[in-house]
Formats: structure tokens, C-alpha cells, sequence
DNA sequence: CAAACTTAGTGTATTTTGTACACAAACTAA
DNA sequence: TTAGTTTGTGTACAAAATACACTAAGTTTG
């Protein structure tokens, strides 16, 4: 008993963590499917006063005050979807003072805010990431997490549409200067899955040809002397990336 | 009387505009000269009990509730050094709750603001100006506003070092994207100018013949008949941007 | 089991861009 | 007149971008 009295006393006491009324972070996080990208969205919950026809949303939420930004959008993203670990970078922070102001959004903000009329800026984070590795599971206010195609999103809750844009832009300048595949594609690919990658964070379209050469003058995707099973055409070889051989510009 | 009247009752109630305790905003303002680039610090003033040895920063102060986050970065601009109408844009958010913790930064904000214990974020902005073009007055509570050259920085306020790195690490990511040069140079420049600029902001250096045969491939940089006067020496051919002539990617 | 279907994989010619490199010309100051 | 300084130029080679069409290797179907 003695023992299990000081284990207590290690606990530290459960305070509510401080929320910060008037920063929060949202999360873009794309996947990639062979029919183009794909990008987590949340179906908004509140609480038993359940809304009807509410907006799909990006995951976010205001931060605490003693956590970093990058601390905040790596738990919000946990607590809203389930998934973990992620690395997010960070985009753009949007802080227009209307922007919270949709009628919608001001209902759903009163159901779960204790400050619904707080000025709210907001700093958005990006990731890719490999659906297959994680599992949905959403929590707290988030009713449902869901993959939706980016060329299919609708109108989202606040100004999360101009997020999913800014967002995609900075993986358009990024794909630029370093190679983006490793998160989004399986860890043996084909050139053909590789090449959909890019054409569809680039939005374009590239020459088979010319895009092997170009990918294989690199050093980091590496033929593995494996090919593709059961598919119904010739079978594709596969390659892999080797991250240590790639370095920054 | 009446009609004077009717024009007092026009005029908005002074009221004071809200601040937000949260959030705040920095501007890393860059000019070139011709031995490199340059920030615009401003030296902190402690209104009647005055600092001594206190570090340089980067002009910047928290939001009003109902201004955008671009406005707000004008307007503090402005109120700091007198600066109008720079075209700014913005570069990164920084949050970490301790950024705002090293004594000499408390010491100030418990001489300057309502709450100075308040965990603040800061949005960072940057912008490129022609040091000419604009006289530095400052007000409010820098004392002194300077330029000072980027390789002679000294430590600075809270984070401010940290944003003046990322605000360059933008610009030499920009500078591959779009000439950066009409914001910089006088409207009429030698190639030399020019080259000197693109050495400044990427940290290295060119091969002159190559330089040159690449800028006058773009067809926005355009050849005047004039030449320099006045030189010690044979006189450089001037040139000016086209800005129409020139298509982002 | 042959034919039809689907996707993989390959080479060449041309143009454009990058890179390395050295010396005469134009002006001023002394 | 000379010394000093910066401008302005050309060539040869290597690397990269671009345009373009057919055969090969599997599976499915009839």
C-alpha cells in the first residue's frame, strides 16, 4: 500500500491544460492514391446539439499555452483523427478577423467553445503520409475523419478552402527541391506509380521517357530486380528510395 | 454651426483599438547596397526608465482585434520607423512559449505593455526596399531606427535572430523564382549592380561572361543607351526592368 | 490455345542550358 | 603619358531538356 501511495504522489495533478483563446492550428495532411491526392478531412460534432448539413473541416484546434505550435498541430491531429507521429511542416498562418465569422462556423463555435467570439488566427501545418500506415480513429469533437480527393473537396467550415490552396502550392515548390515520394508512395513502387505522384501534385503531364531518364540519373530511387505480380499486363519493375543518398540543394 | 455640427457627429468615436495580448507581428525589411544587404533594426525604448545595453530587434508589436495580420504589419512598420506602403509578405510564424522568456526581454515588456506575461506568437513578414526611397523616422517606442548590414547582426531580442535567418532563407528560395532586382536597385542599373545583388542574397559567386549571357536571355531585363558618368573607370551600360515582360512559372 | 488487351520498357536527334576560361577597350586620376 | 580600374566579349565542351513510336511481357477472353 505504501508503495502504491508514493506512486501517487508521482502523478502529476491532473490540471487542465491552459487553452491559448486565440491561436489555433489546422492540419492538411495529403495522401496519394493512383487516381490523385487525397486529404484528411473531419466532420464536425457538436456534442449532443448535433448539427445538421454542418461542413467538413480540416482538423485543428486552439493550441495550449505552454505547448509549441508544432507540438499543438502534432495533437490536435492525434486527438481529432488518430493518427500519430507525423511530421508536419509548417504553411501559412491565416488570421483575417472575419475569418470565423460564417454563420455556420459561429453555431458550431458557440456548441464547443467557451470563448466562441474570440479573435482566432490560425497557423496551418502539411504533411503527407501514407494512408495504408494509419488508422483513422477519430475522437473529441470530430464526429468522423474521412480521405476526400482534393479535385472533389467542397466548401469547407471557416477558411479551410484557402488553407487546402496554400497548402498545395507550398507541395508544388517543395516537390522542387526535394524528392517527396518516400511518404506517400508504398516502399517498393513502380516509375509509373511515381510518375502519377508527380503529375498529380504538379497538376501536368510528363513524357514517360523522359521522365525515367530523368528519375534515374538520380542516385535515390534504386532498381530492386523485382517486378510487379498478378497484374493483368506486362509487370513493372519496382524500385525503392534510399533517403541517405539524397541531399539538399 | 449646425453644419459643423452635423460633421462632429461624423467622425468615429476615438476609441481605442482592442489589442490582441497573443499575437504579434515582425518585419525583416532587407536593402542592398553595394557591399550587401542590409536590416532595418530598431533600438527599444523603455519610455522614462530607459534600458541601457538593451538589444537591437526587429520592428514589431502585437495586433489590433480588427485588422488583418498583413495590415497589422504596415501599420507597426510604420509606427516603428516611418515606413509606407511596403509591399511585405509573409514568412513564418514562431510560437514557442519561451521565446519571450530571456530577462532583458522582460525587463522591456513589463515596461511597455498591459500584460506582459501573455505567451505570444509572432507572425514574421519580410520585404526588399531601395534604402533611398524611404526616410526612417521613428516613434512610438523604438528610439532609434538603423540599417544594419546582414553579416554584422549582433544578438537580437527574444527570437528576432531566428526570424532574420528564416527571412533570408525566403529570399534565396524566392530569388529562384521571380527577380527580386526592381525592388532593390535604383531604376536604372549595370549588370554588375545586378550580379552583385543575386551574390548578396544567395551567398556566392558568379562567373561575370555566364551571369551576364544568362540575364540578358530573360527578356525583362532590358538594355538602355546609356552609360554610367562620372566613373573612374570605363563606363557600365545601364539597363531597367520590364516587370510586363516577366511570367512567374 | 490463339488472339486481343493492357501496360512496360527502350533510343535518337535536336535544342537549350551550364560551365570554364583570358584579354582588349574605355574611362579617370595622377 | 602612364597607371589604375572596371567593362565587355567568344568559344569549346558537357549536361540537361524535349520531342517522338514501337516492341515486349504478361493476363484475359473466346
Amino acid at each position: 500500500m505504501l508503495s502504491f501511495y508514493i506512486c501517487l504522489r508521482k502523478i502529476p495533478p491532473m490540471t487542465e491544460p491552459r487553452i491559448n483563446p486565440n491561436v489555433s492550428v489546422d492540419c492538411v495532411i495529403f495522401s496519394f492514391e493512383d487516381d490523385g491526392l487525397e486529404v484528411l478531412l473531419i466532420e464536425r460534432n457538436a456534442g449532443q446539439n448535433r448539427i445538421e448539413d454542418d461542413l467538413l473541416a480540416l482538423p485543428g484546434n486552439l493550441i495550449y499555452e505552454d505547448e509549441t505550435l508544432d507540438a499543438a498541430a502534432n495533437r490536435v491531429l492525434r486527438e481529432l483523427t488518430g493518427l500519430k507521429n507525423i511530421y508536419l511542416e509548417q504553411v501559412y498562418t491565416f488570421g483575417d478577423p472575419a475569418r470565423i465569422n460564417k454563420q455556420k462556423d459561429q453555431d458550431w463555435l458557440h456548441s464547443i467553445r467557451a470563448h466562441p467570439e474570440a479573435r482566432v488566427i490560425t497557423v496551418a501545418y502539411t504533411s503527407l503520409v501514407k494512408k495504408s500506415n494509419f488508422k483513422i480513429s477519430p475522437s473529441s469533437f470530430a464526429r468522423q475523419a474521412m480521405w476526400v480527393k482534393v479535385k472533389e473537396v467542397p466548401q469547407l467550415a471557416f477558411d479551410h478552402n484557402a488553407l487546402l490552396e496554400k497548402a498545395l502550392e507550398y507541395l508544388k515548390h517543395k516537390i522542387y527541391i526535394e524528392p517527396l515520394g518516400y511518404e506517400l508512395l508504398p516502399e517498393r513502387f513502380t516509375l509509373a506509380q511515381l510518375q502519377k505522384l508527380y503529375e498529380a501534385i504538379l497538376d501536368d503531364h510528363f513524357d514517360k521517357r523522359n521522365f525515367r531518364r530523368k528519375v534515374l540519373r538520380t542516385s535515390f530511387i534504386i532498381p530492386l530486380n523485382e517486378k510487379q505480380k498478378g497484374v493483368a499486363h506486362k509487370p513493372a519493375g519496382l524500385y525503392r528510395f534510399d533517403k541517405s543518398k539524397f541531399h539538399k540543394i
